[in-house]
RNA sequence: GCCCCUGUGGCGGAACUGGUAGACGCGACCGACUCAAAAUCGGUUUCCGCAAGGAGUGCUGGUUCGAUUCCGGCCAGGGGCACCA
């Protein structure tokens, strides 16, 4: 018999054991179904899941329960992403080793994600960290740099002199290393790159064909890799300021309409003709010293003045040769992109006219606004970068802005300097190639061998795995590998000089690039992947996670998925199919009176509503509340998912994480939500012990009449099927949510409402097909209560194996249905009509109304507007 | 500065391609059960109004028989990029 309150602590290891002793979640790769591959994010073992995780892989869990129940082929598998600093970091503040540590916090969150029931393959579970991973990743990496993807160059990178080490943008606060406060300095080291501007083009292009990713996203990664279009036009320098064999200066400008109104040219201080002219001259030596001392931090260059050194040299005009225009160094100009040098067209570009403000340079307008008297019009601090027609441009007045660029391009391309062209069209990227080196312990070991011989040599592929050495220090800063006493002394591959390893480890974004290819096979030996399994399960089918992954893990699995193409590890370009950006999970935030947080298993709210108010537990003194923000440990507003485990169960904190909120949205985790969501769990149990009395055995044949209640019973059912089947589909999990409380609401009425002589015969078989489909419905989200009740109904099999029931289209379709009327687009009345009834009918029902020929007030009726199955309007 | 998104009851939110605004949940209030409380069940809950009725989706114009939905302008909040030529 069902005991009267449902207990989720002894349910859900009960039927998590069941599902693990029947390998319910196991997949084959030879299966013959269609295949569905859906991902979340793997995790990084930081120590325990937070509820961001709980919501990340719930929404992950309803999709793969509901496509396995509707006939796919699923795969839904689980790992770590477990390298990076924190592990490093741990292990210098505990004296445990980087292993050790993220170990144990895999075991841990292991065993959490474990409680929550979720539908994985775990027999393909494996970290980033283990060498049978990583031995694929440096195998890739070889097979890259054989292919021309892999660079190795000098690069500016942030380094802290404190901790010894390349810091990541996102680890320069303020200027200074985040976890040793040092101030970062610039310094130019030999970094590996991997060449992701090699398919710039390419990964912008096809965002147009990622339909099923977030429009926001794809703009992201759009701006991110900057496409743009321009020129390449070769100033020659007047040989009477040049020094000696300069004869020319490159540079690059979108803007080739606007070359008339060039009243400068600008290089950047570490320009090659800059570094050349700074040898003989001091002061612009200092200037280009100062230049570099300059803050790097965003926050200095957006408040940096616009400053400059005029070098003396002078280019020539390469629309007329006999117009000279002063070359200036200048700390706005980039070496890094285009050319490192640009013409200045002060009156219709801002940093180029704040410039020739600043220096007296002269302002001339080339583009006329439309509309706008070129006389009248002038330009004061604010340039005009719009479209427009030409004027003060000789051959090109009058054009329109677009004429003139072509005009100009065609220009240049047939004038030559020397033996070449002087303009060439080009296409320039702000993406920058991918620098993965770390001079970091815990991350993939870069495969290189450097010989004084033979150079950069690749570690033999049938040498791989280059493991990690297990005896590494952390007292000191630096890299551990760097000065581990025997690691990095190796004999040359070629030669068998002595040489040295390469003691750099990859980015751990690396690793993230390629997971979800080995997922496919991860017991694979002898390659990466598989080609079978990589081409037949990939893409994903849909890919879940955080929005903070827009740009980098989403940019270079993008990259990554091409660039394993062209080394044959996989056959195609774009790695997920589908993605979806889930919002974060924020709560309230609680300050003591002396500052300090407080986290909310201290405090006790006092009084709900308008005059809501905490005090702390031990000593009830008055805790202010604060703003709502993102779960955070710094500011203690977290919730641990094991407590709302252990006191709710599993299936509640699915639920809660489930409704409400819009997934793309974050959503605000309240007691009050936690409960509403524990209420349901209770109320559906007992709902499913009342539909048990009344509902018939099972396989019952339908009876050969059925009564209004029975019918709509069975239509409800079957609308919540059709509704949640379009927003699992869609990922409207809030909605889903509220289609089973009405489904739930329905059946609750309609049990209130039978009298006892209707029981059984009547309404048994109703009940019984509605109670199948609630609990079907509410399995993808809440798998174990389901599970509960659908063996309280009295099946003997586990509804995590039953087909998904068919809906019924033709039940949930009216024969009469009920219109609004409105008369001047206000709604005065209700019509009840046939479904099927023609317009003249609907229209002739609605003005007989009594309501209608009140509202109308004696007035003639202009016109009706009859909209079939929607409404009916009247216009008076 | 540039680009993008969002704005609906006390709260989270729903409303298909322009067709009954407020589904569903939370909170609140009233009632039933109870000696009492919890739990549960029933009811009310956009605002103004006793009611009839009126107003209402950030503000403001427009298109339309009809606008939360489409268009223009503005306001507020959030996010991304940031000297990218």
């Amino acid at each position: 018999m069902m005991s009267e309150r449902y207990n989720a602590r002894e349910a859900e290891p009960k039927w998590q054991a069941v599902w693990e002793s029947r390998e319910l979640f196991r997949t084959r790769n030879d299966d013959t179904r269609p295949k569905y591959y859906v991902l979340e994010m793997f995790p990084y073992p930081s120590g325990r899941i937070h509820m961001g995780h709980v919501r990340n892989y719930a929404m992950g869990d309803v999709v793969a329960r509901y496509k396995r129940a509707r006939g796919f082929n699923v795969l839904h598998p689980m790992g770590w992403d477990a390298f990076g600093m924190p592990a490093e970091n741990a292990a210098m503040a505990n004296r445990t080793h980087p292993a050790t540590w993220t170990y144990a916090n895999i075991a841990t969150m292991r065993g959490q994600l474990k409680s929550m029931g979720l539908s994985l393959d775990w027999h393909r579970e494996f970290a980033t960290c283990e060498p049978r991973y990583y031995k694929h990743q440096q195998r890739m990496f070889l097979d890259f740099l054989a292919a021309g993807l892999v660079d190795r160059k000098t690069a500016k990178v942030n380094w802290d002199p404190e901790d010894q080490t390349v810091l990541a943008n996102e680890q320069v606060i303020d200027g200074r290393g985040w976890r040793s406060g040092a101030l970062v300095e610039q310094r130019e080291l030999t970094q590996w790159f991997l060449r992701i501007t090699h398919y710039a083009q390419d990964l912008h292009d096809a965002l147009d064909g990622l339909d099923r990713w977030p429009e926001k996203v794809r703009l992201m990664q759009r701006n991110w890799i900057g496409r743009s279009e321009g020129m390449l036009v070769r100033f020659g320098l007047d040989p009477a300021t040049a020094p000696a064999d300069e004869t020319e200066l490159t540079c690059f400008s979108t803007r080739i309409d606007t070359l008339f109104g060039a009243s400068f040219m600008a290089i950047a201080p570490d320009h090659p003709l800059a570094l050349k002219l700074a040898e003989t001259d001091p002061a612009l030596a200092r200037f280009q010293e100062d230049c570099r001392r300059g803050g790097t931090s965003e926050a200095d260059i957006e408040t940096a003045e616009k400053l400059g050194y005029d070098t003396g040299v002078r280019v020539q005009h390469v629309l007329d040769p006999s117009i000279t225009l002063p070359v200036f160094v200048a700390n706005f100009v980039l070496m890094g992109y285009g050319t490192g040098a640009v013409f200045g067209c002060p009156a219709h570009d801002q940093r180029d006219l704040d410039f020739a403000r600043k220096y007296g340079l002269p302002v001339t307008l080339v583009v006329c606004p439309q509309g706008q008297d070129p006389s009248a019009f002038a330009i004061g601090t604010t340039a005009y970068v719009g479209e427009g027609r030409m004027v003060n441009s000789r051959f090109l007045d009058g054009m329109s802005t677009d004429d003139a660029w072509e005009d100009v391009a065609r220009r240049l391309e047939t004038t030559s300097l020397g033996t070449e062209p002087v303009g060439r069209r080009k296409v320039n990227f702000r993406l920058r190639d991918w620098g993965v080196s770390r001079q970091r312990y815990w991350g993939c070991p870069i495969p290189i061998i450097h010989c004084e011989v033979c150079g950069v040599v690749p570690v033999p592929v049938a040498d791989l795995p280059v493991t990690l050495p297990d005896d590494v220090t952390f007292d000191l800063p630096g890299n551990p590998l760097d000065r581990h006493p025997t690691w990095k002394h190796v004999a040359c591959p070629h030669c068998a000089a002595p040489a040295r390893r390469e003691t750099d480890t990859m980015d751990t974004f690396v690793a993230s690039s390629w997971y979800f290819a080995r997922f496919t096979d991860p017991w694979r030996e002898d390659a990466p992947t598989d080609r079978a399994a990589v081409d037949g399960w990939l893409p994903v089918d849909q890919y879940i996670g955080g929005i903070e992954h827009a740009i980098l893990h989403l940019l270079y699995s993008r990259f990554f998925t091409r660039a394993m193409k062209a080394t044959g590890h996989a056959g195609l370009d774009e790695p997920f199919a589908g993605l979806f950006t889930q919002g974060m999970v924020v709560h309230e935030t609680y300050r003591a009176a002396d500052g300090t947080w407080v986290s909310p298993a201290e405090i006790r709210i006092e009084a709900e509503g308008a005059d809501r108010k905490a005090t702390l537990l031990s000593t009830g003194a008055p805790v202010e509340i604060g703003s709502i923000e993102k779960m955070s440990k710094s500011k203690r507003n977290t919730v641990d998912p094991d407590d709302i485990i252990g006191t709710f169960g599993a299936d509640t904190a699915r639920w809660f994480m489930l409704s409400d909120s819009p997934p793309e949205r974050d959503v605000i985790w309240t007691e009050e939500g936690v409960q509403g969501a524990s209420r349901f769990v209770q109320r559906l149990w007992r709902l499913t012990g009342e539909i048990g009395r009344i509902a018939a055995p099972i396989g019952s044949t339908p009876p050969s009449s059925e009564t209004d209640v029975a019918l709509a019973i069975r239509k409800a059912a079957h609308r919540a099927l059709i509704r949640i089947e379009e927003d699992v589909e869609r990922l409207r999990f809030n909605r889903c949510v509220a289609h089973v409380y009405e489904l739930a609401n329905a059946l609750s009425a309609a049990i209130g409402a039978v009298t006892d002589a209707d029981r059984q015969d009547e309404l048994g078989f109703a009940f019984r097909e509605a109670g199948d489909i609630l609990i079907q419905l509410v399995a993808p989200m809440m798998p174990h209560l389901a599970e509960e009740c659908w063996a309280a109904l009295g099946h003997a099999d586990l509804v995590g194996l039953q087909p998904w029931p068919v809906a019924d289209r033709v039940l949930v379709v009216e024969d009469v249905i009920t219109l609004p009327v409105q008369i001047n687009g206000k709604k005065r009345a209700d019509v009840t009509v046939a479904r099927n009834a023609p317009a003249a009918e609907v229209e002739a029902a609605a003005l007989a109304l009594d309501a209608v020929q009140r509202a109308l007030e004696g007035r003639p009726v202009r016109k009706v507007v009859v909209v079939p199955q929607r409404i009916v309007n009247v216009v008076a």
